[in-house]
DNA sequence: CTCATATACAACCATTTGGTTGTAGGTTAC
DNA sequence: GTAACCTACAACCAAATGGTTGTATATGAG
């Protein structure tokens, strides 16, 4: 199974989309449902603009797209994307957990 | 078993640390084997005040933790704060898994 | 003791970020 | 056809970020 990692730039952006309440929750409704750009602006505290700035941020960082409907602009979640950004993070633990295991061995040679 | 979730401040934080490759880095080399924050600085092209406050960043997103030996400070990468972050990257995951779920469940109605 | 090393931290600066308002262009409803 | 709606985008601004240099302090080596 060919897994298409993240780039470092793509890395950068798609962990820096995450660390926003509002776009983590624009992320969280977009992949329950497709929601209009519209529609997310009107639940959150700020203007129509921040709020397609926010949406404009998940988009380079590819968590979610956009296609047009109509005269709206229909917002999904790229759970792929998602899956990469856990991928990375699984690769750090990974790293962790092969440092525990050479201790393990270095342990049991100990008792030899 | 009990899983402390991140706060939303916490969270962004956390992927705030991530979005940036120098301190990917070093959460990667401090997970691996404990490094000085000279040995980290030694490796990175910039000053060693630079590297400090990367460290400095990653020690306030839980992601590393220093401790004093001698005139050193030894880092940590800190695996609990990774396994934090890809939870919430499950939890997303999830809300997308439970749609297509709903999907299913719709398309096969449909057949009835 | 003295010197070199390792760190901490403040002050400063350029750039980026995250918000605003304002203007303009498509699309739909009536 | 016209008014209302949805979006795009530019210009602007304050605050945060990511780097720098400089200074001070603690520890280890000889």
């Amino acid at each position: 199974m060919v897994v298409y990692e993240l780039s470092e730039e793509q890395a950068n952006k798609v962990f820096r989309a995450l660390a926003d309440a509002t776009r983590r929750d624009i992320v969280r409704r977009t992949l329950r449902a497709e929601v209009s750009v519209s529609e997310l602006a009107a639940s959150y505290d700020m203007s129509f603009a921040a709020v397609q700035k926010h949406v404009a941020a998940l988009e380079a960082a590819g968590l979610v797209s956009k296609i047009a409907r109509g005269r709206e602009r229909i917002v999904r979640g790229q759970p792929d994307t998602i899956r990469h950004a856990q991928e990375l993070l699984s690769s750090l633990e990974e790293i962790w957990r092969q440092r525990i295991s050479r201790l393990d061995d270095f342990l049991a040679d100990g008792d030899k």
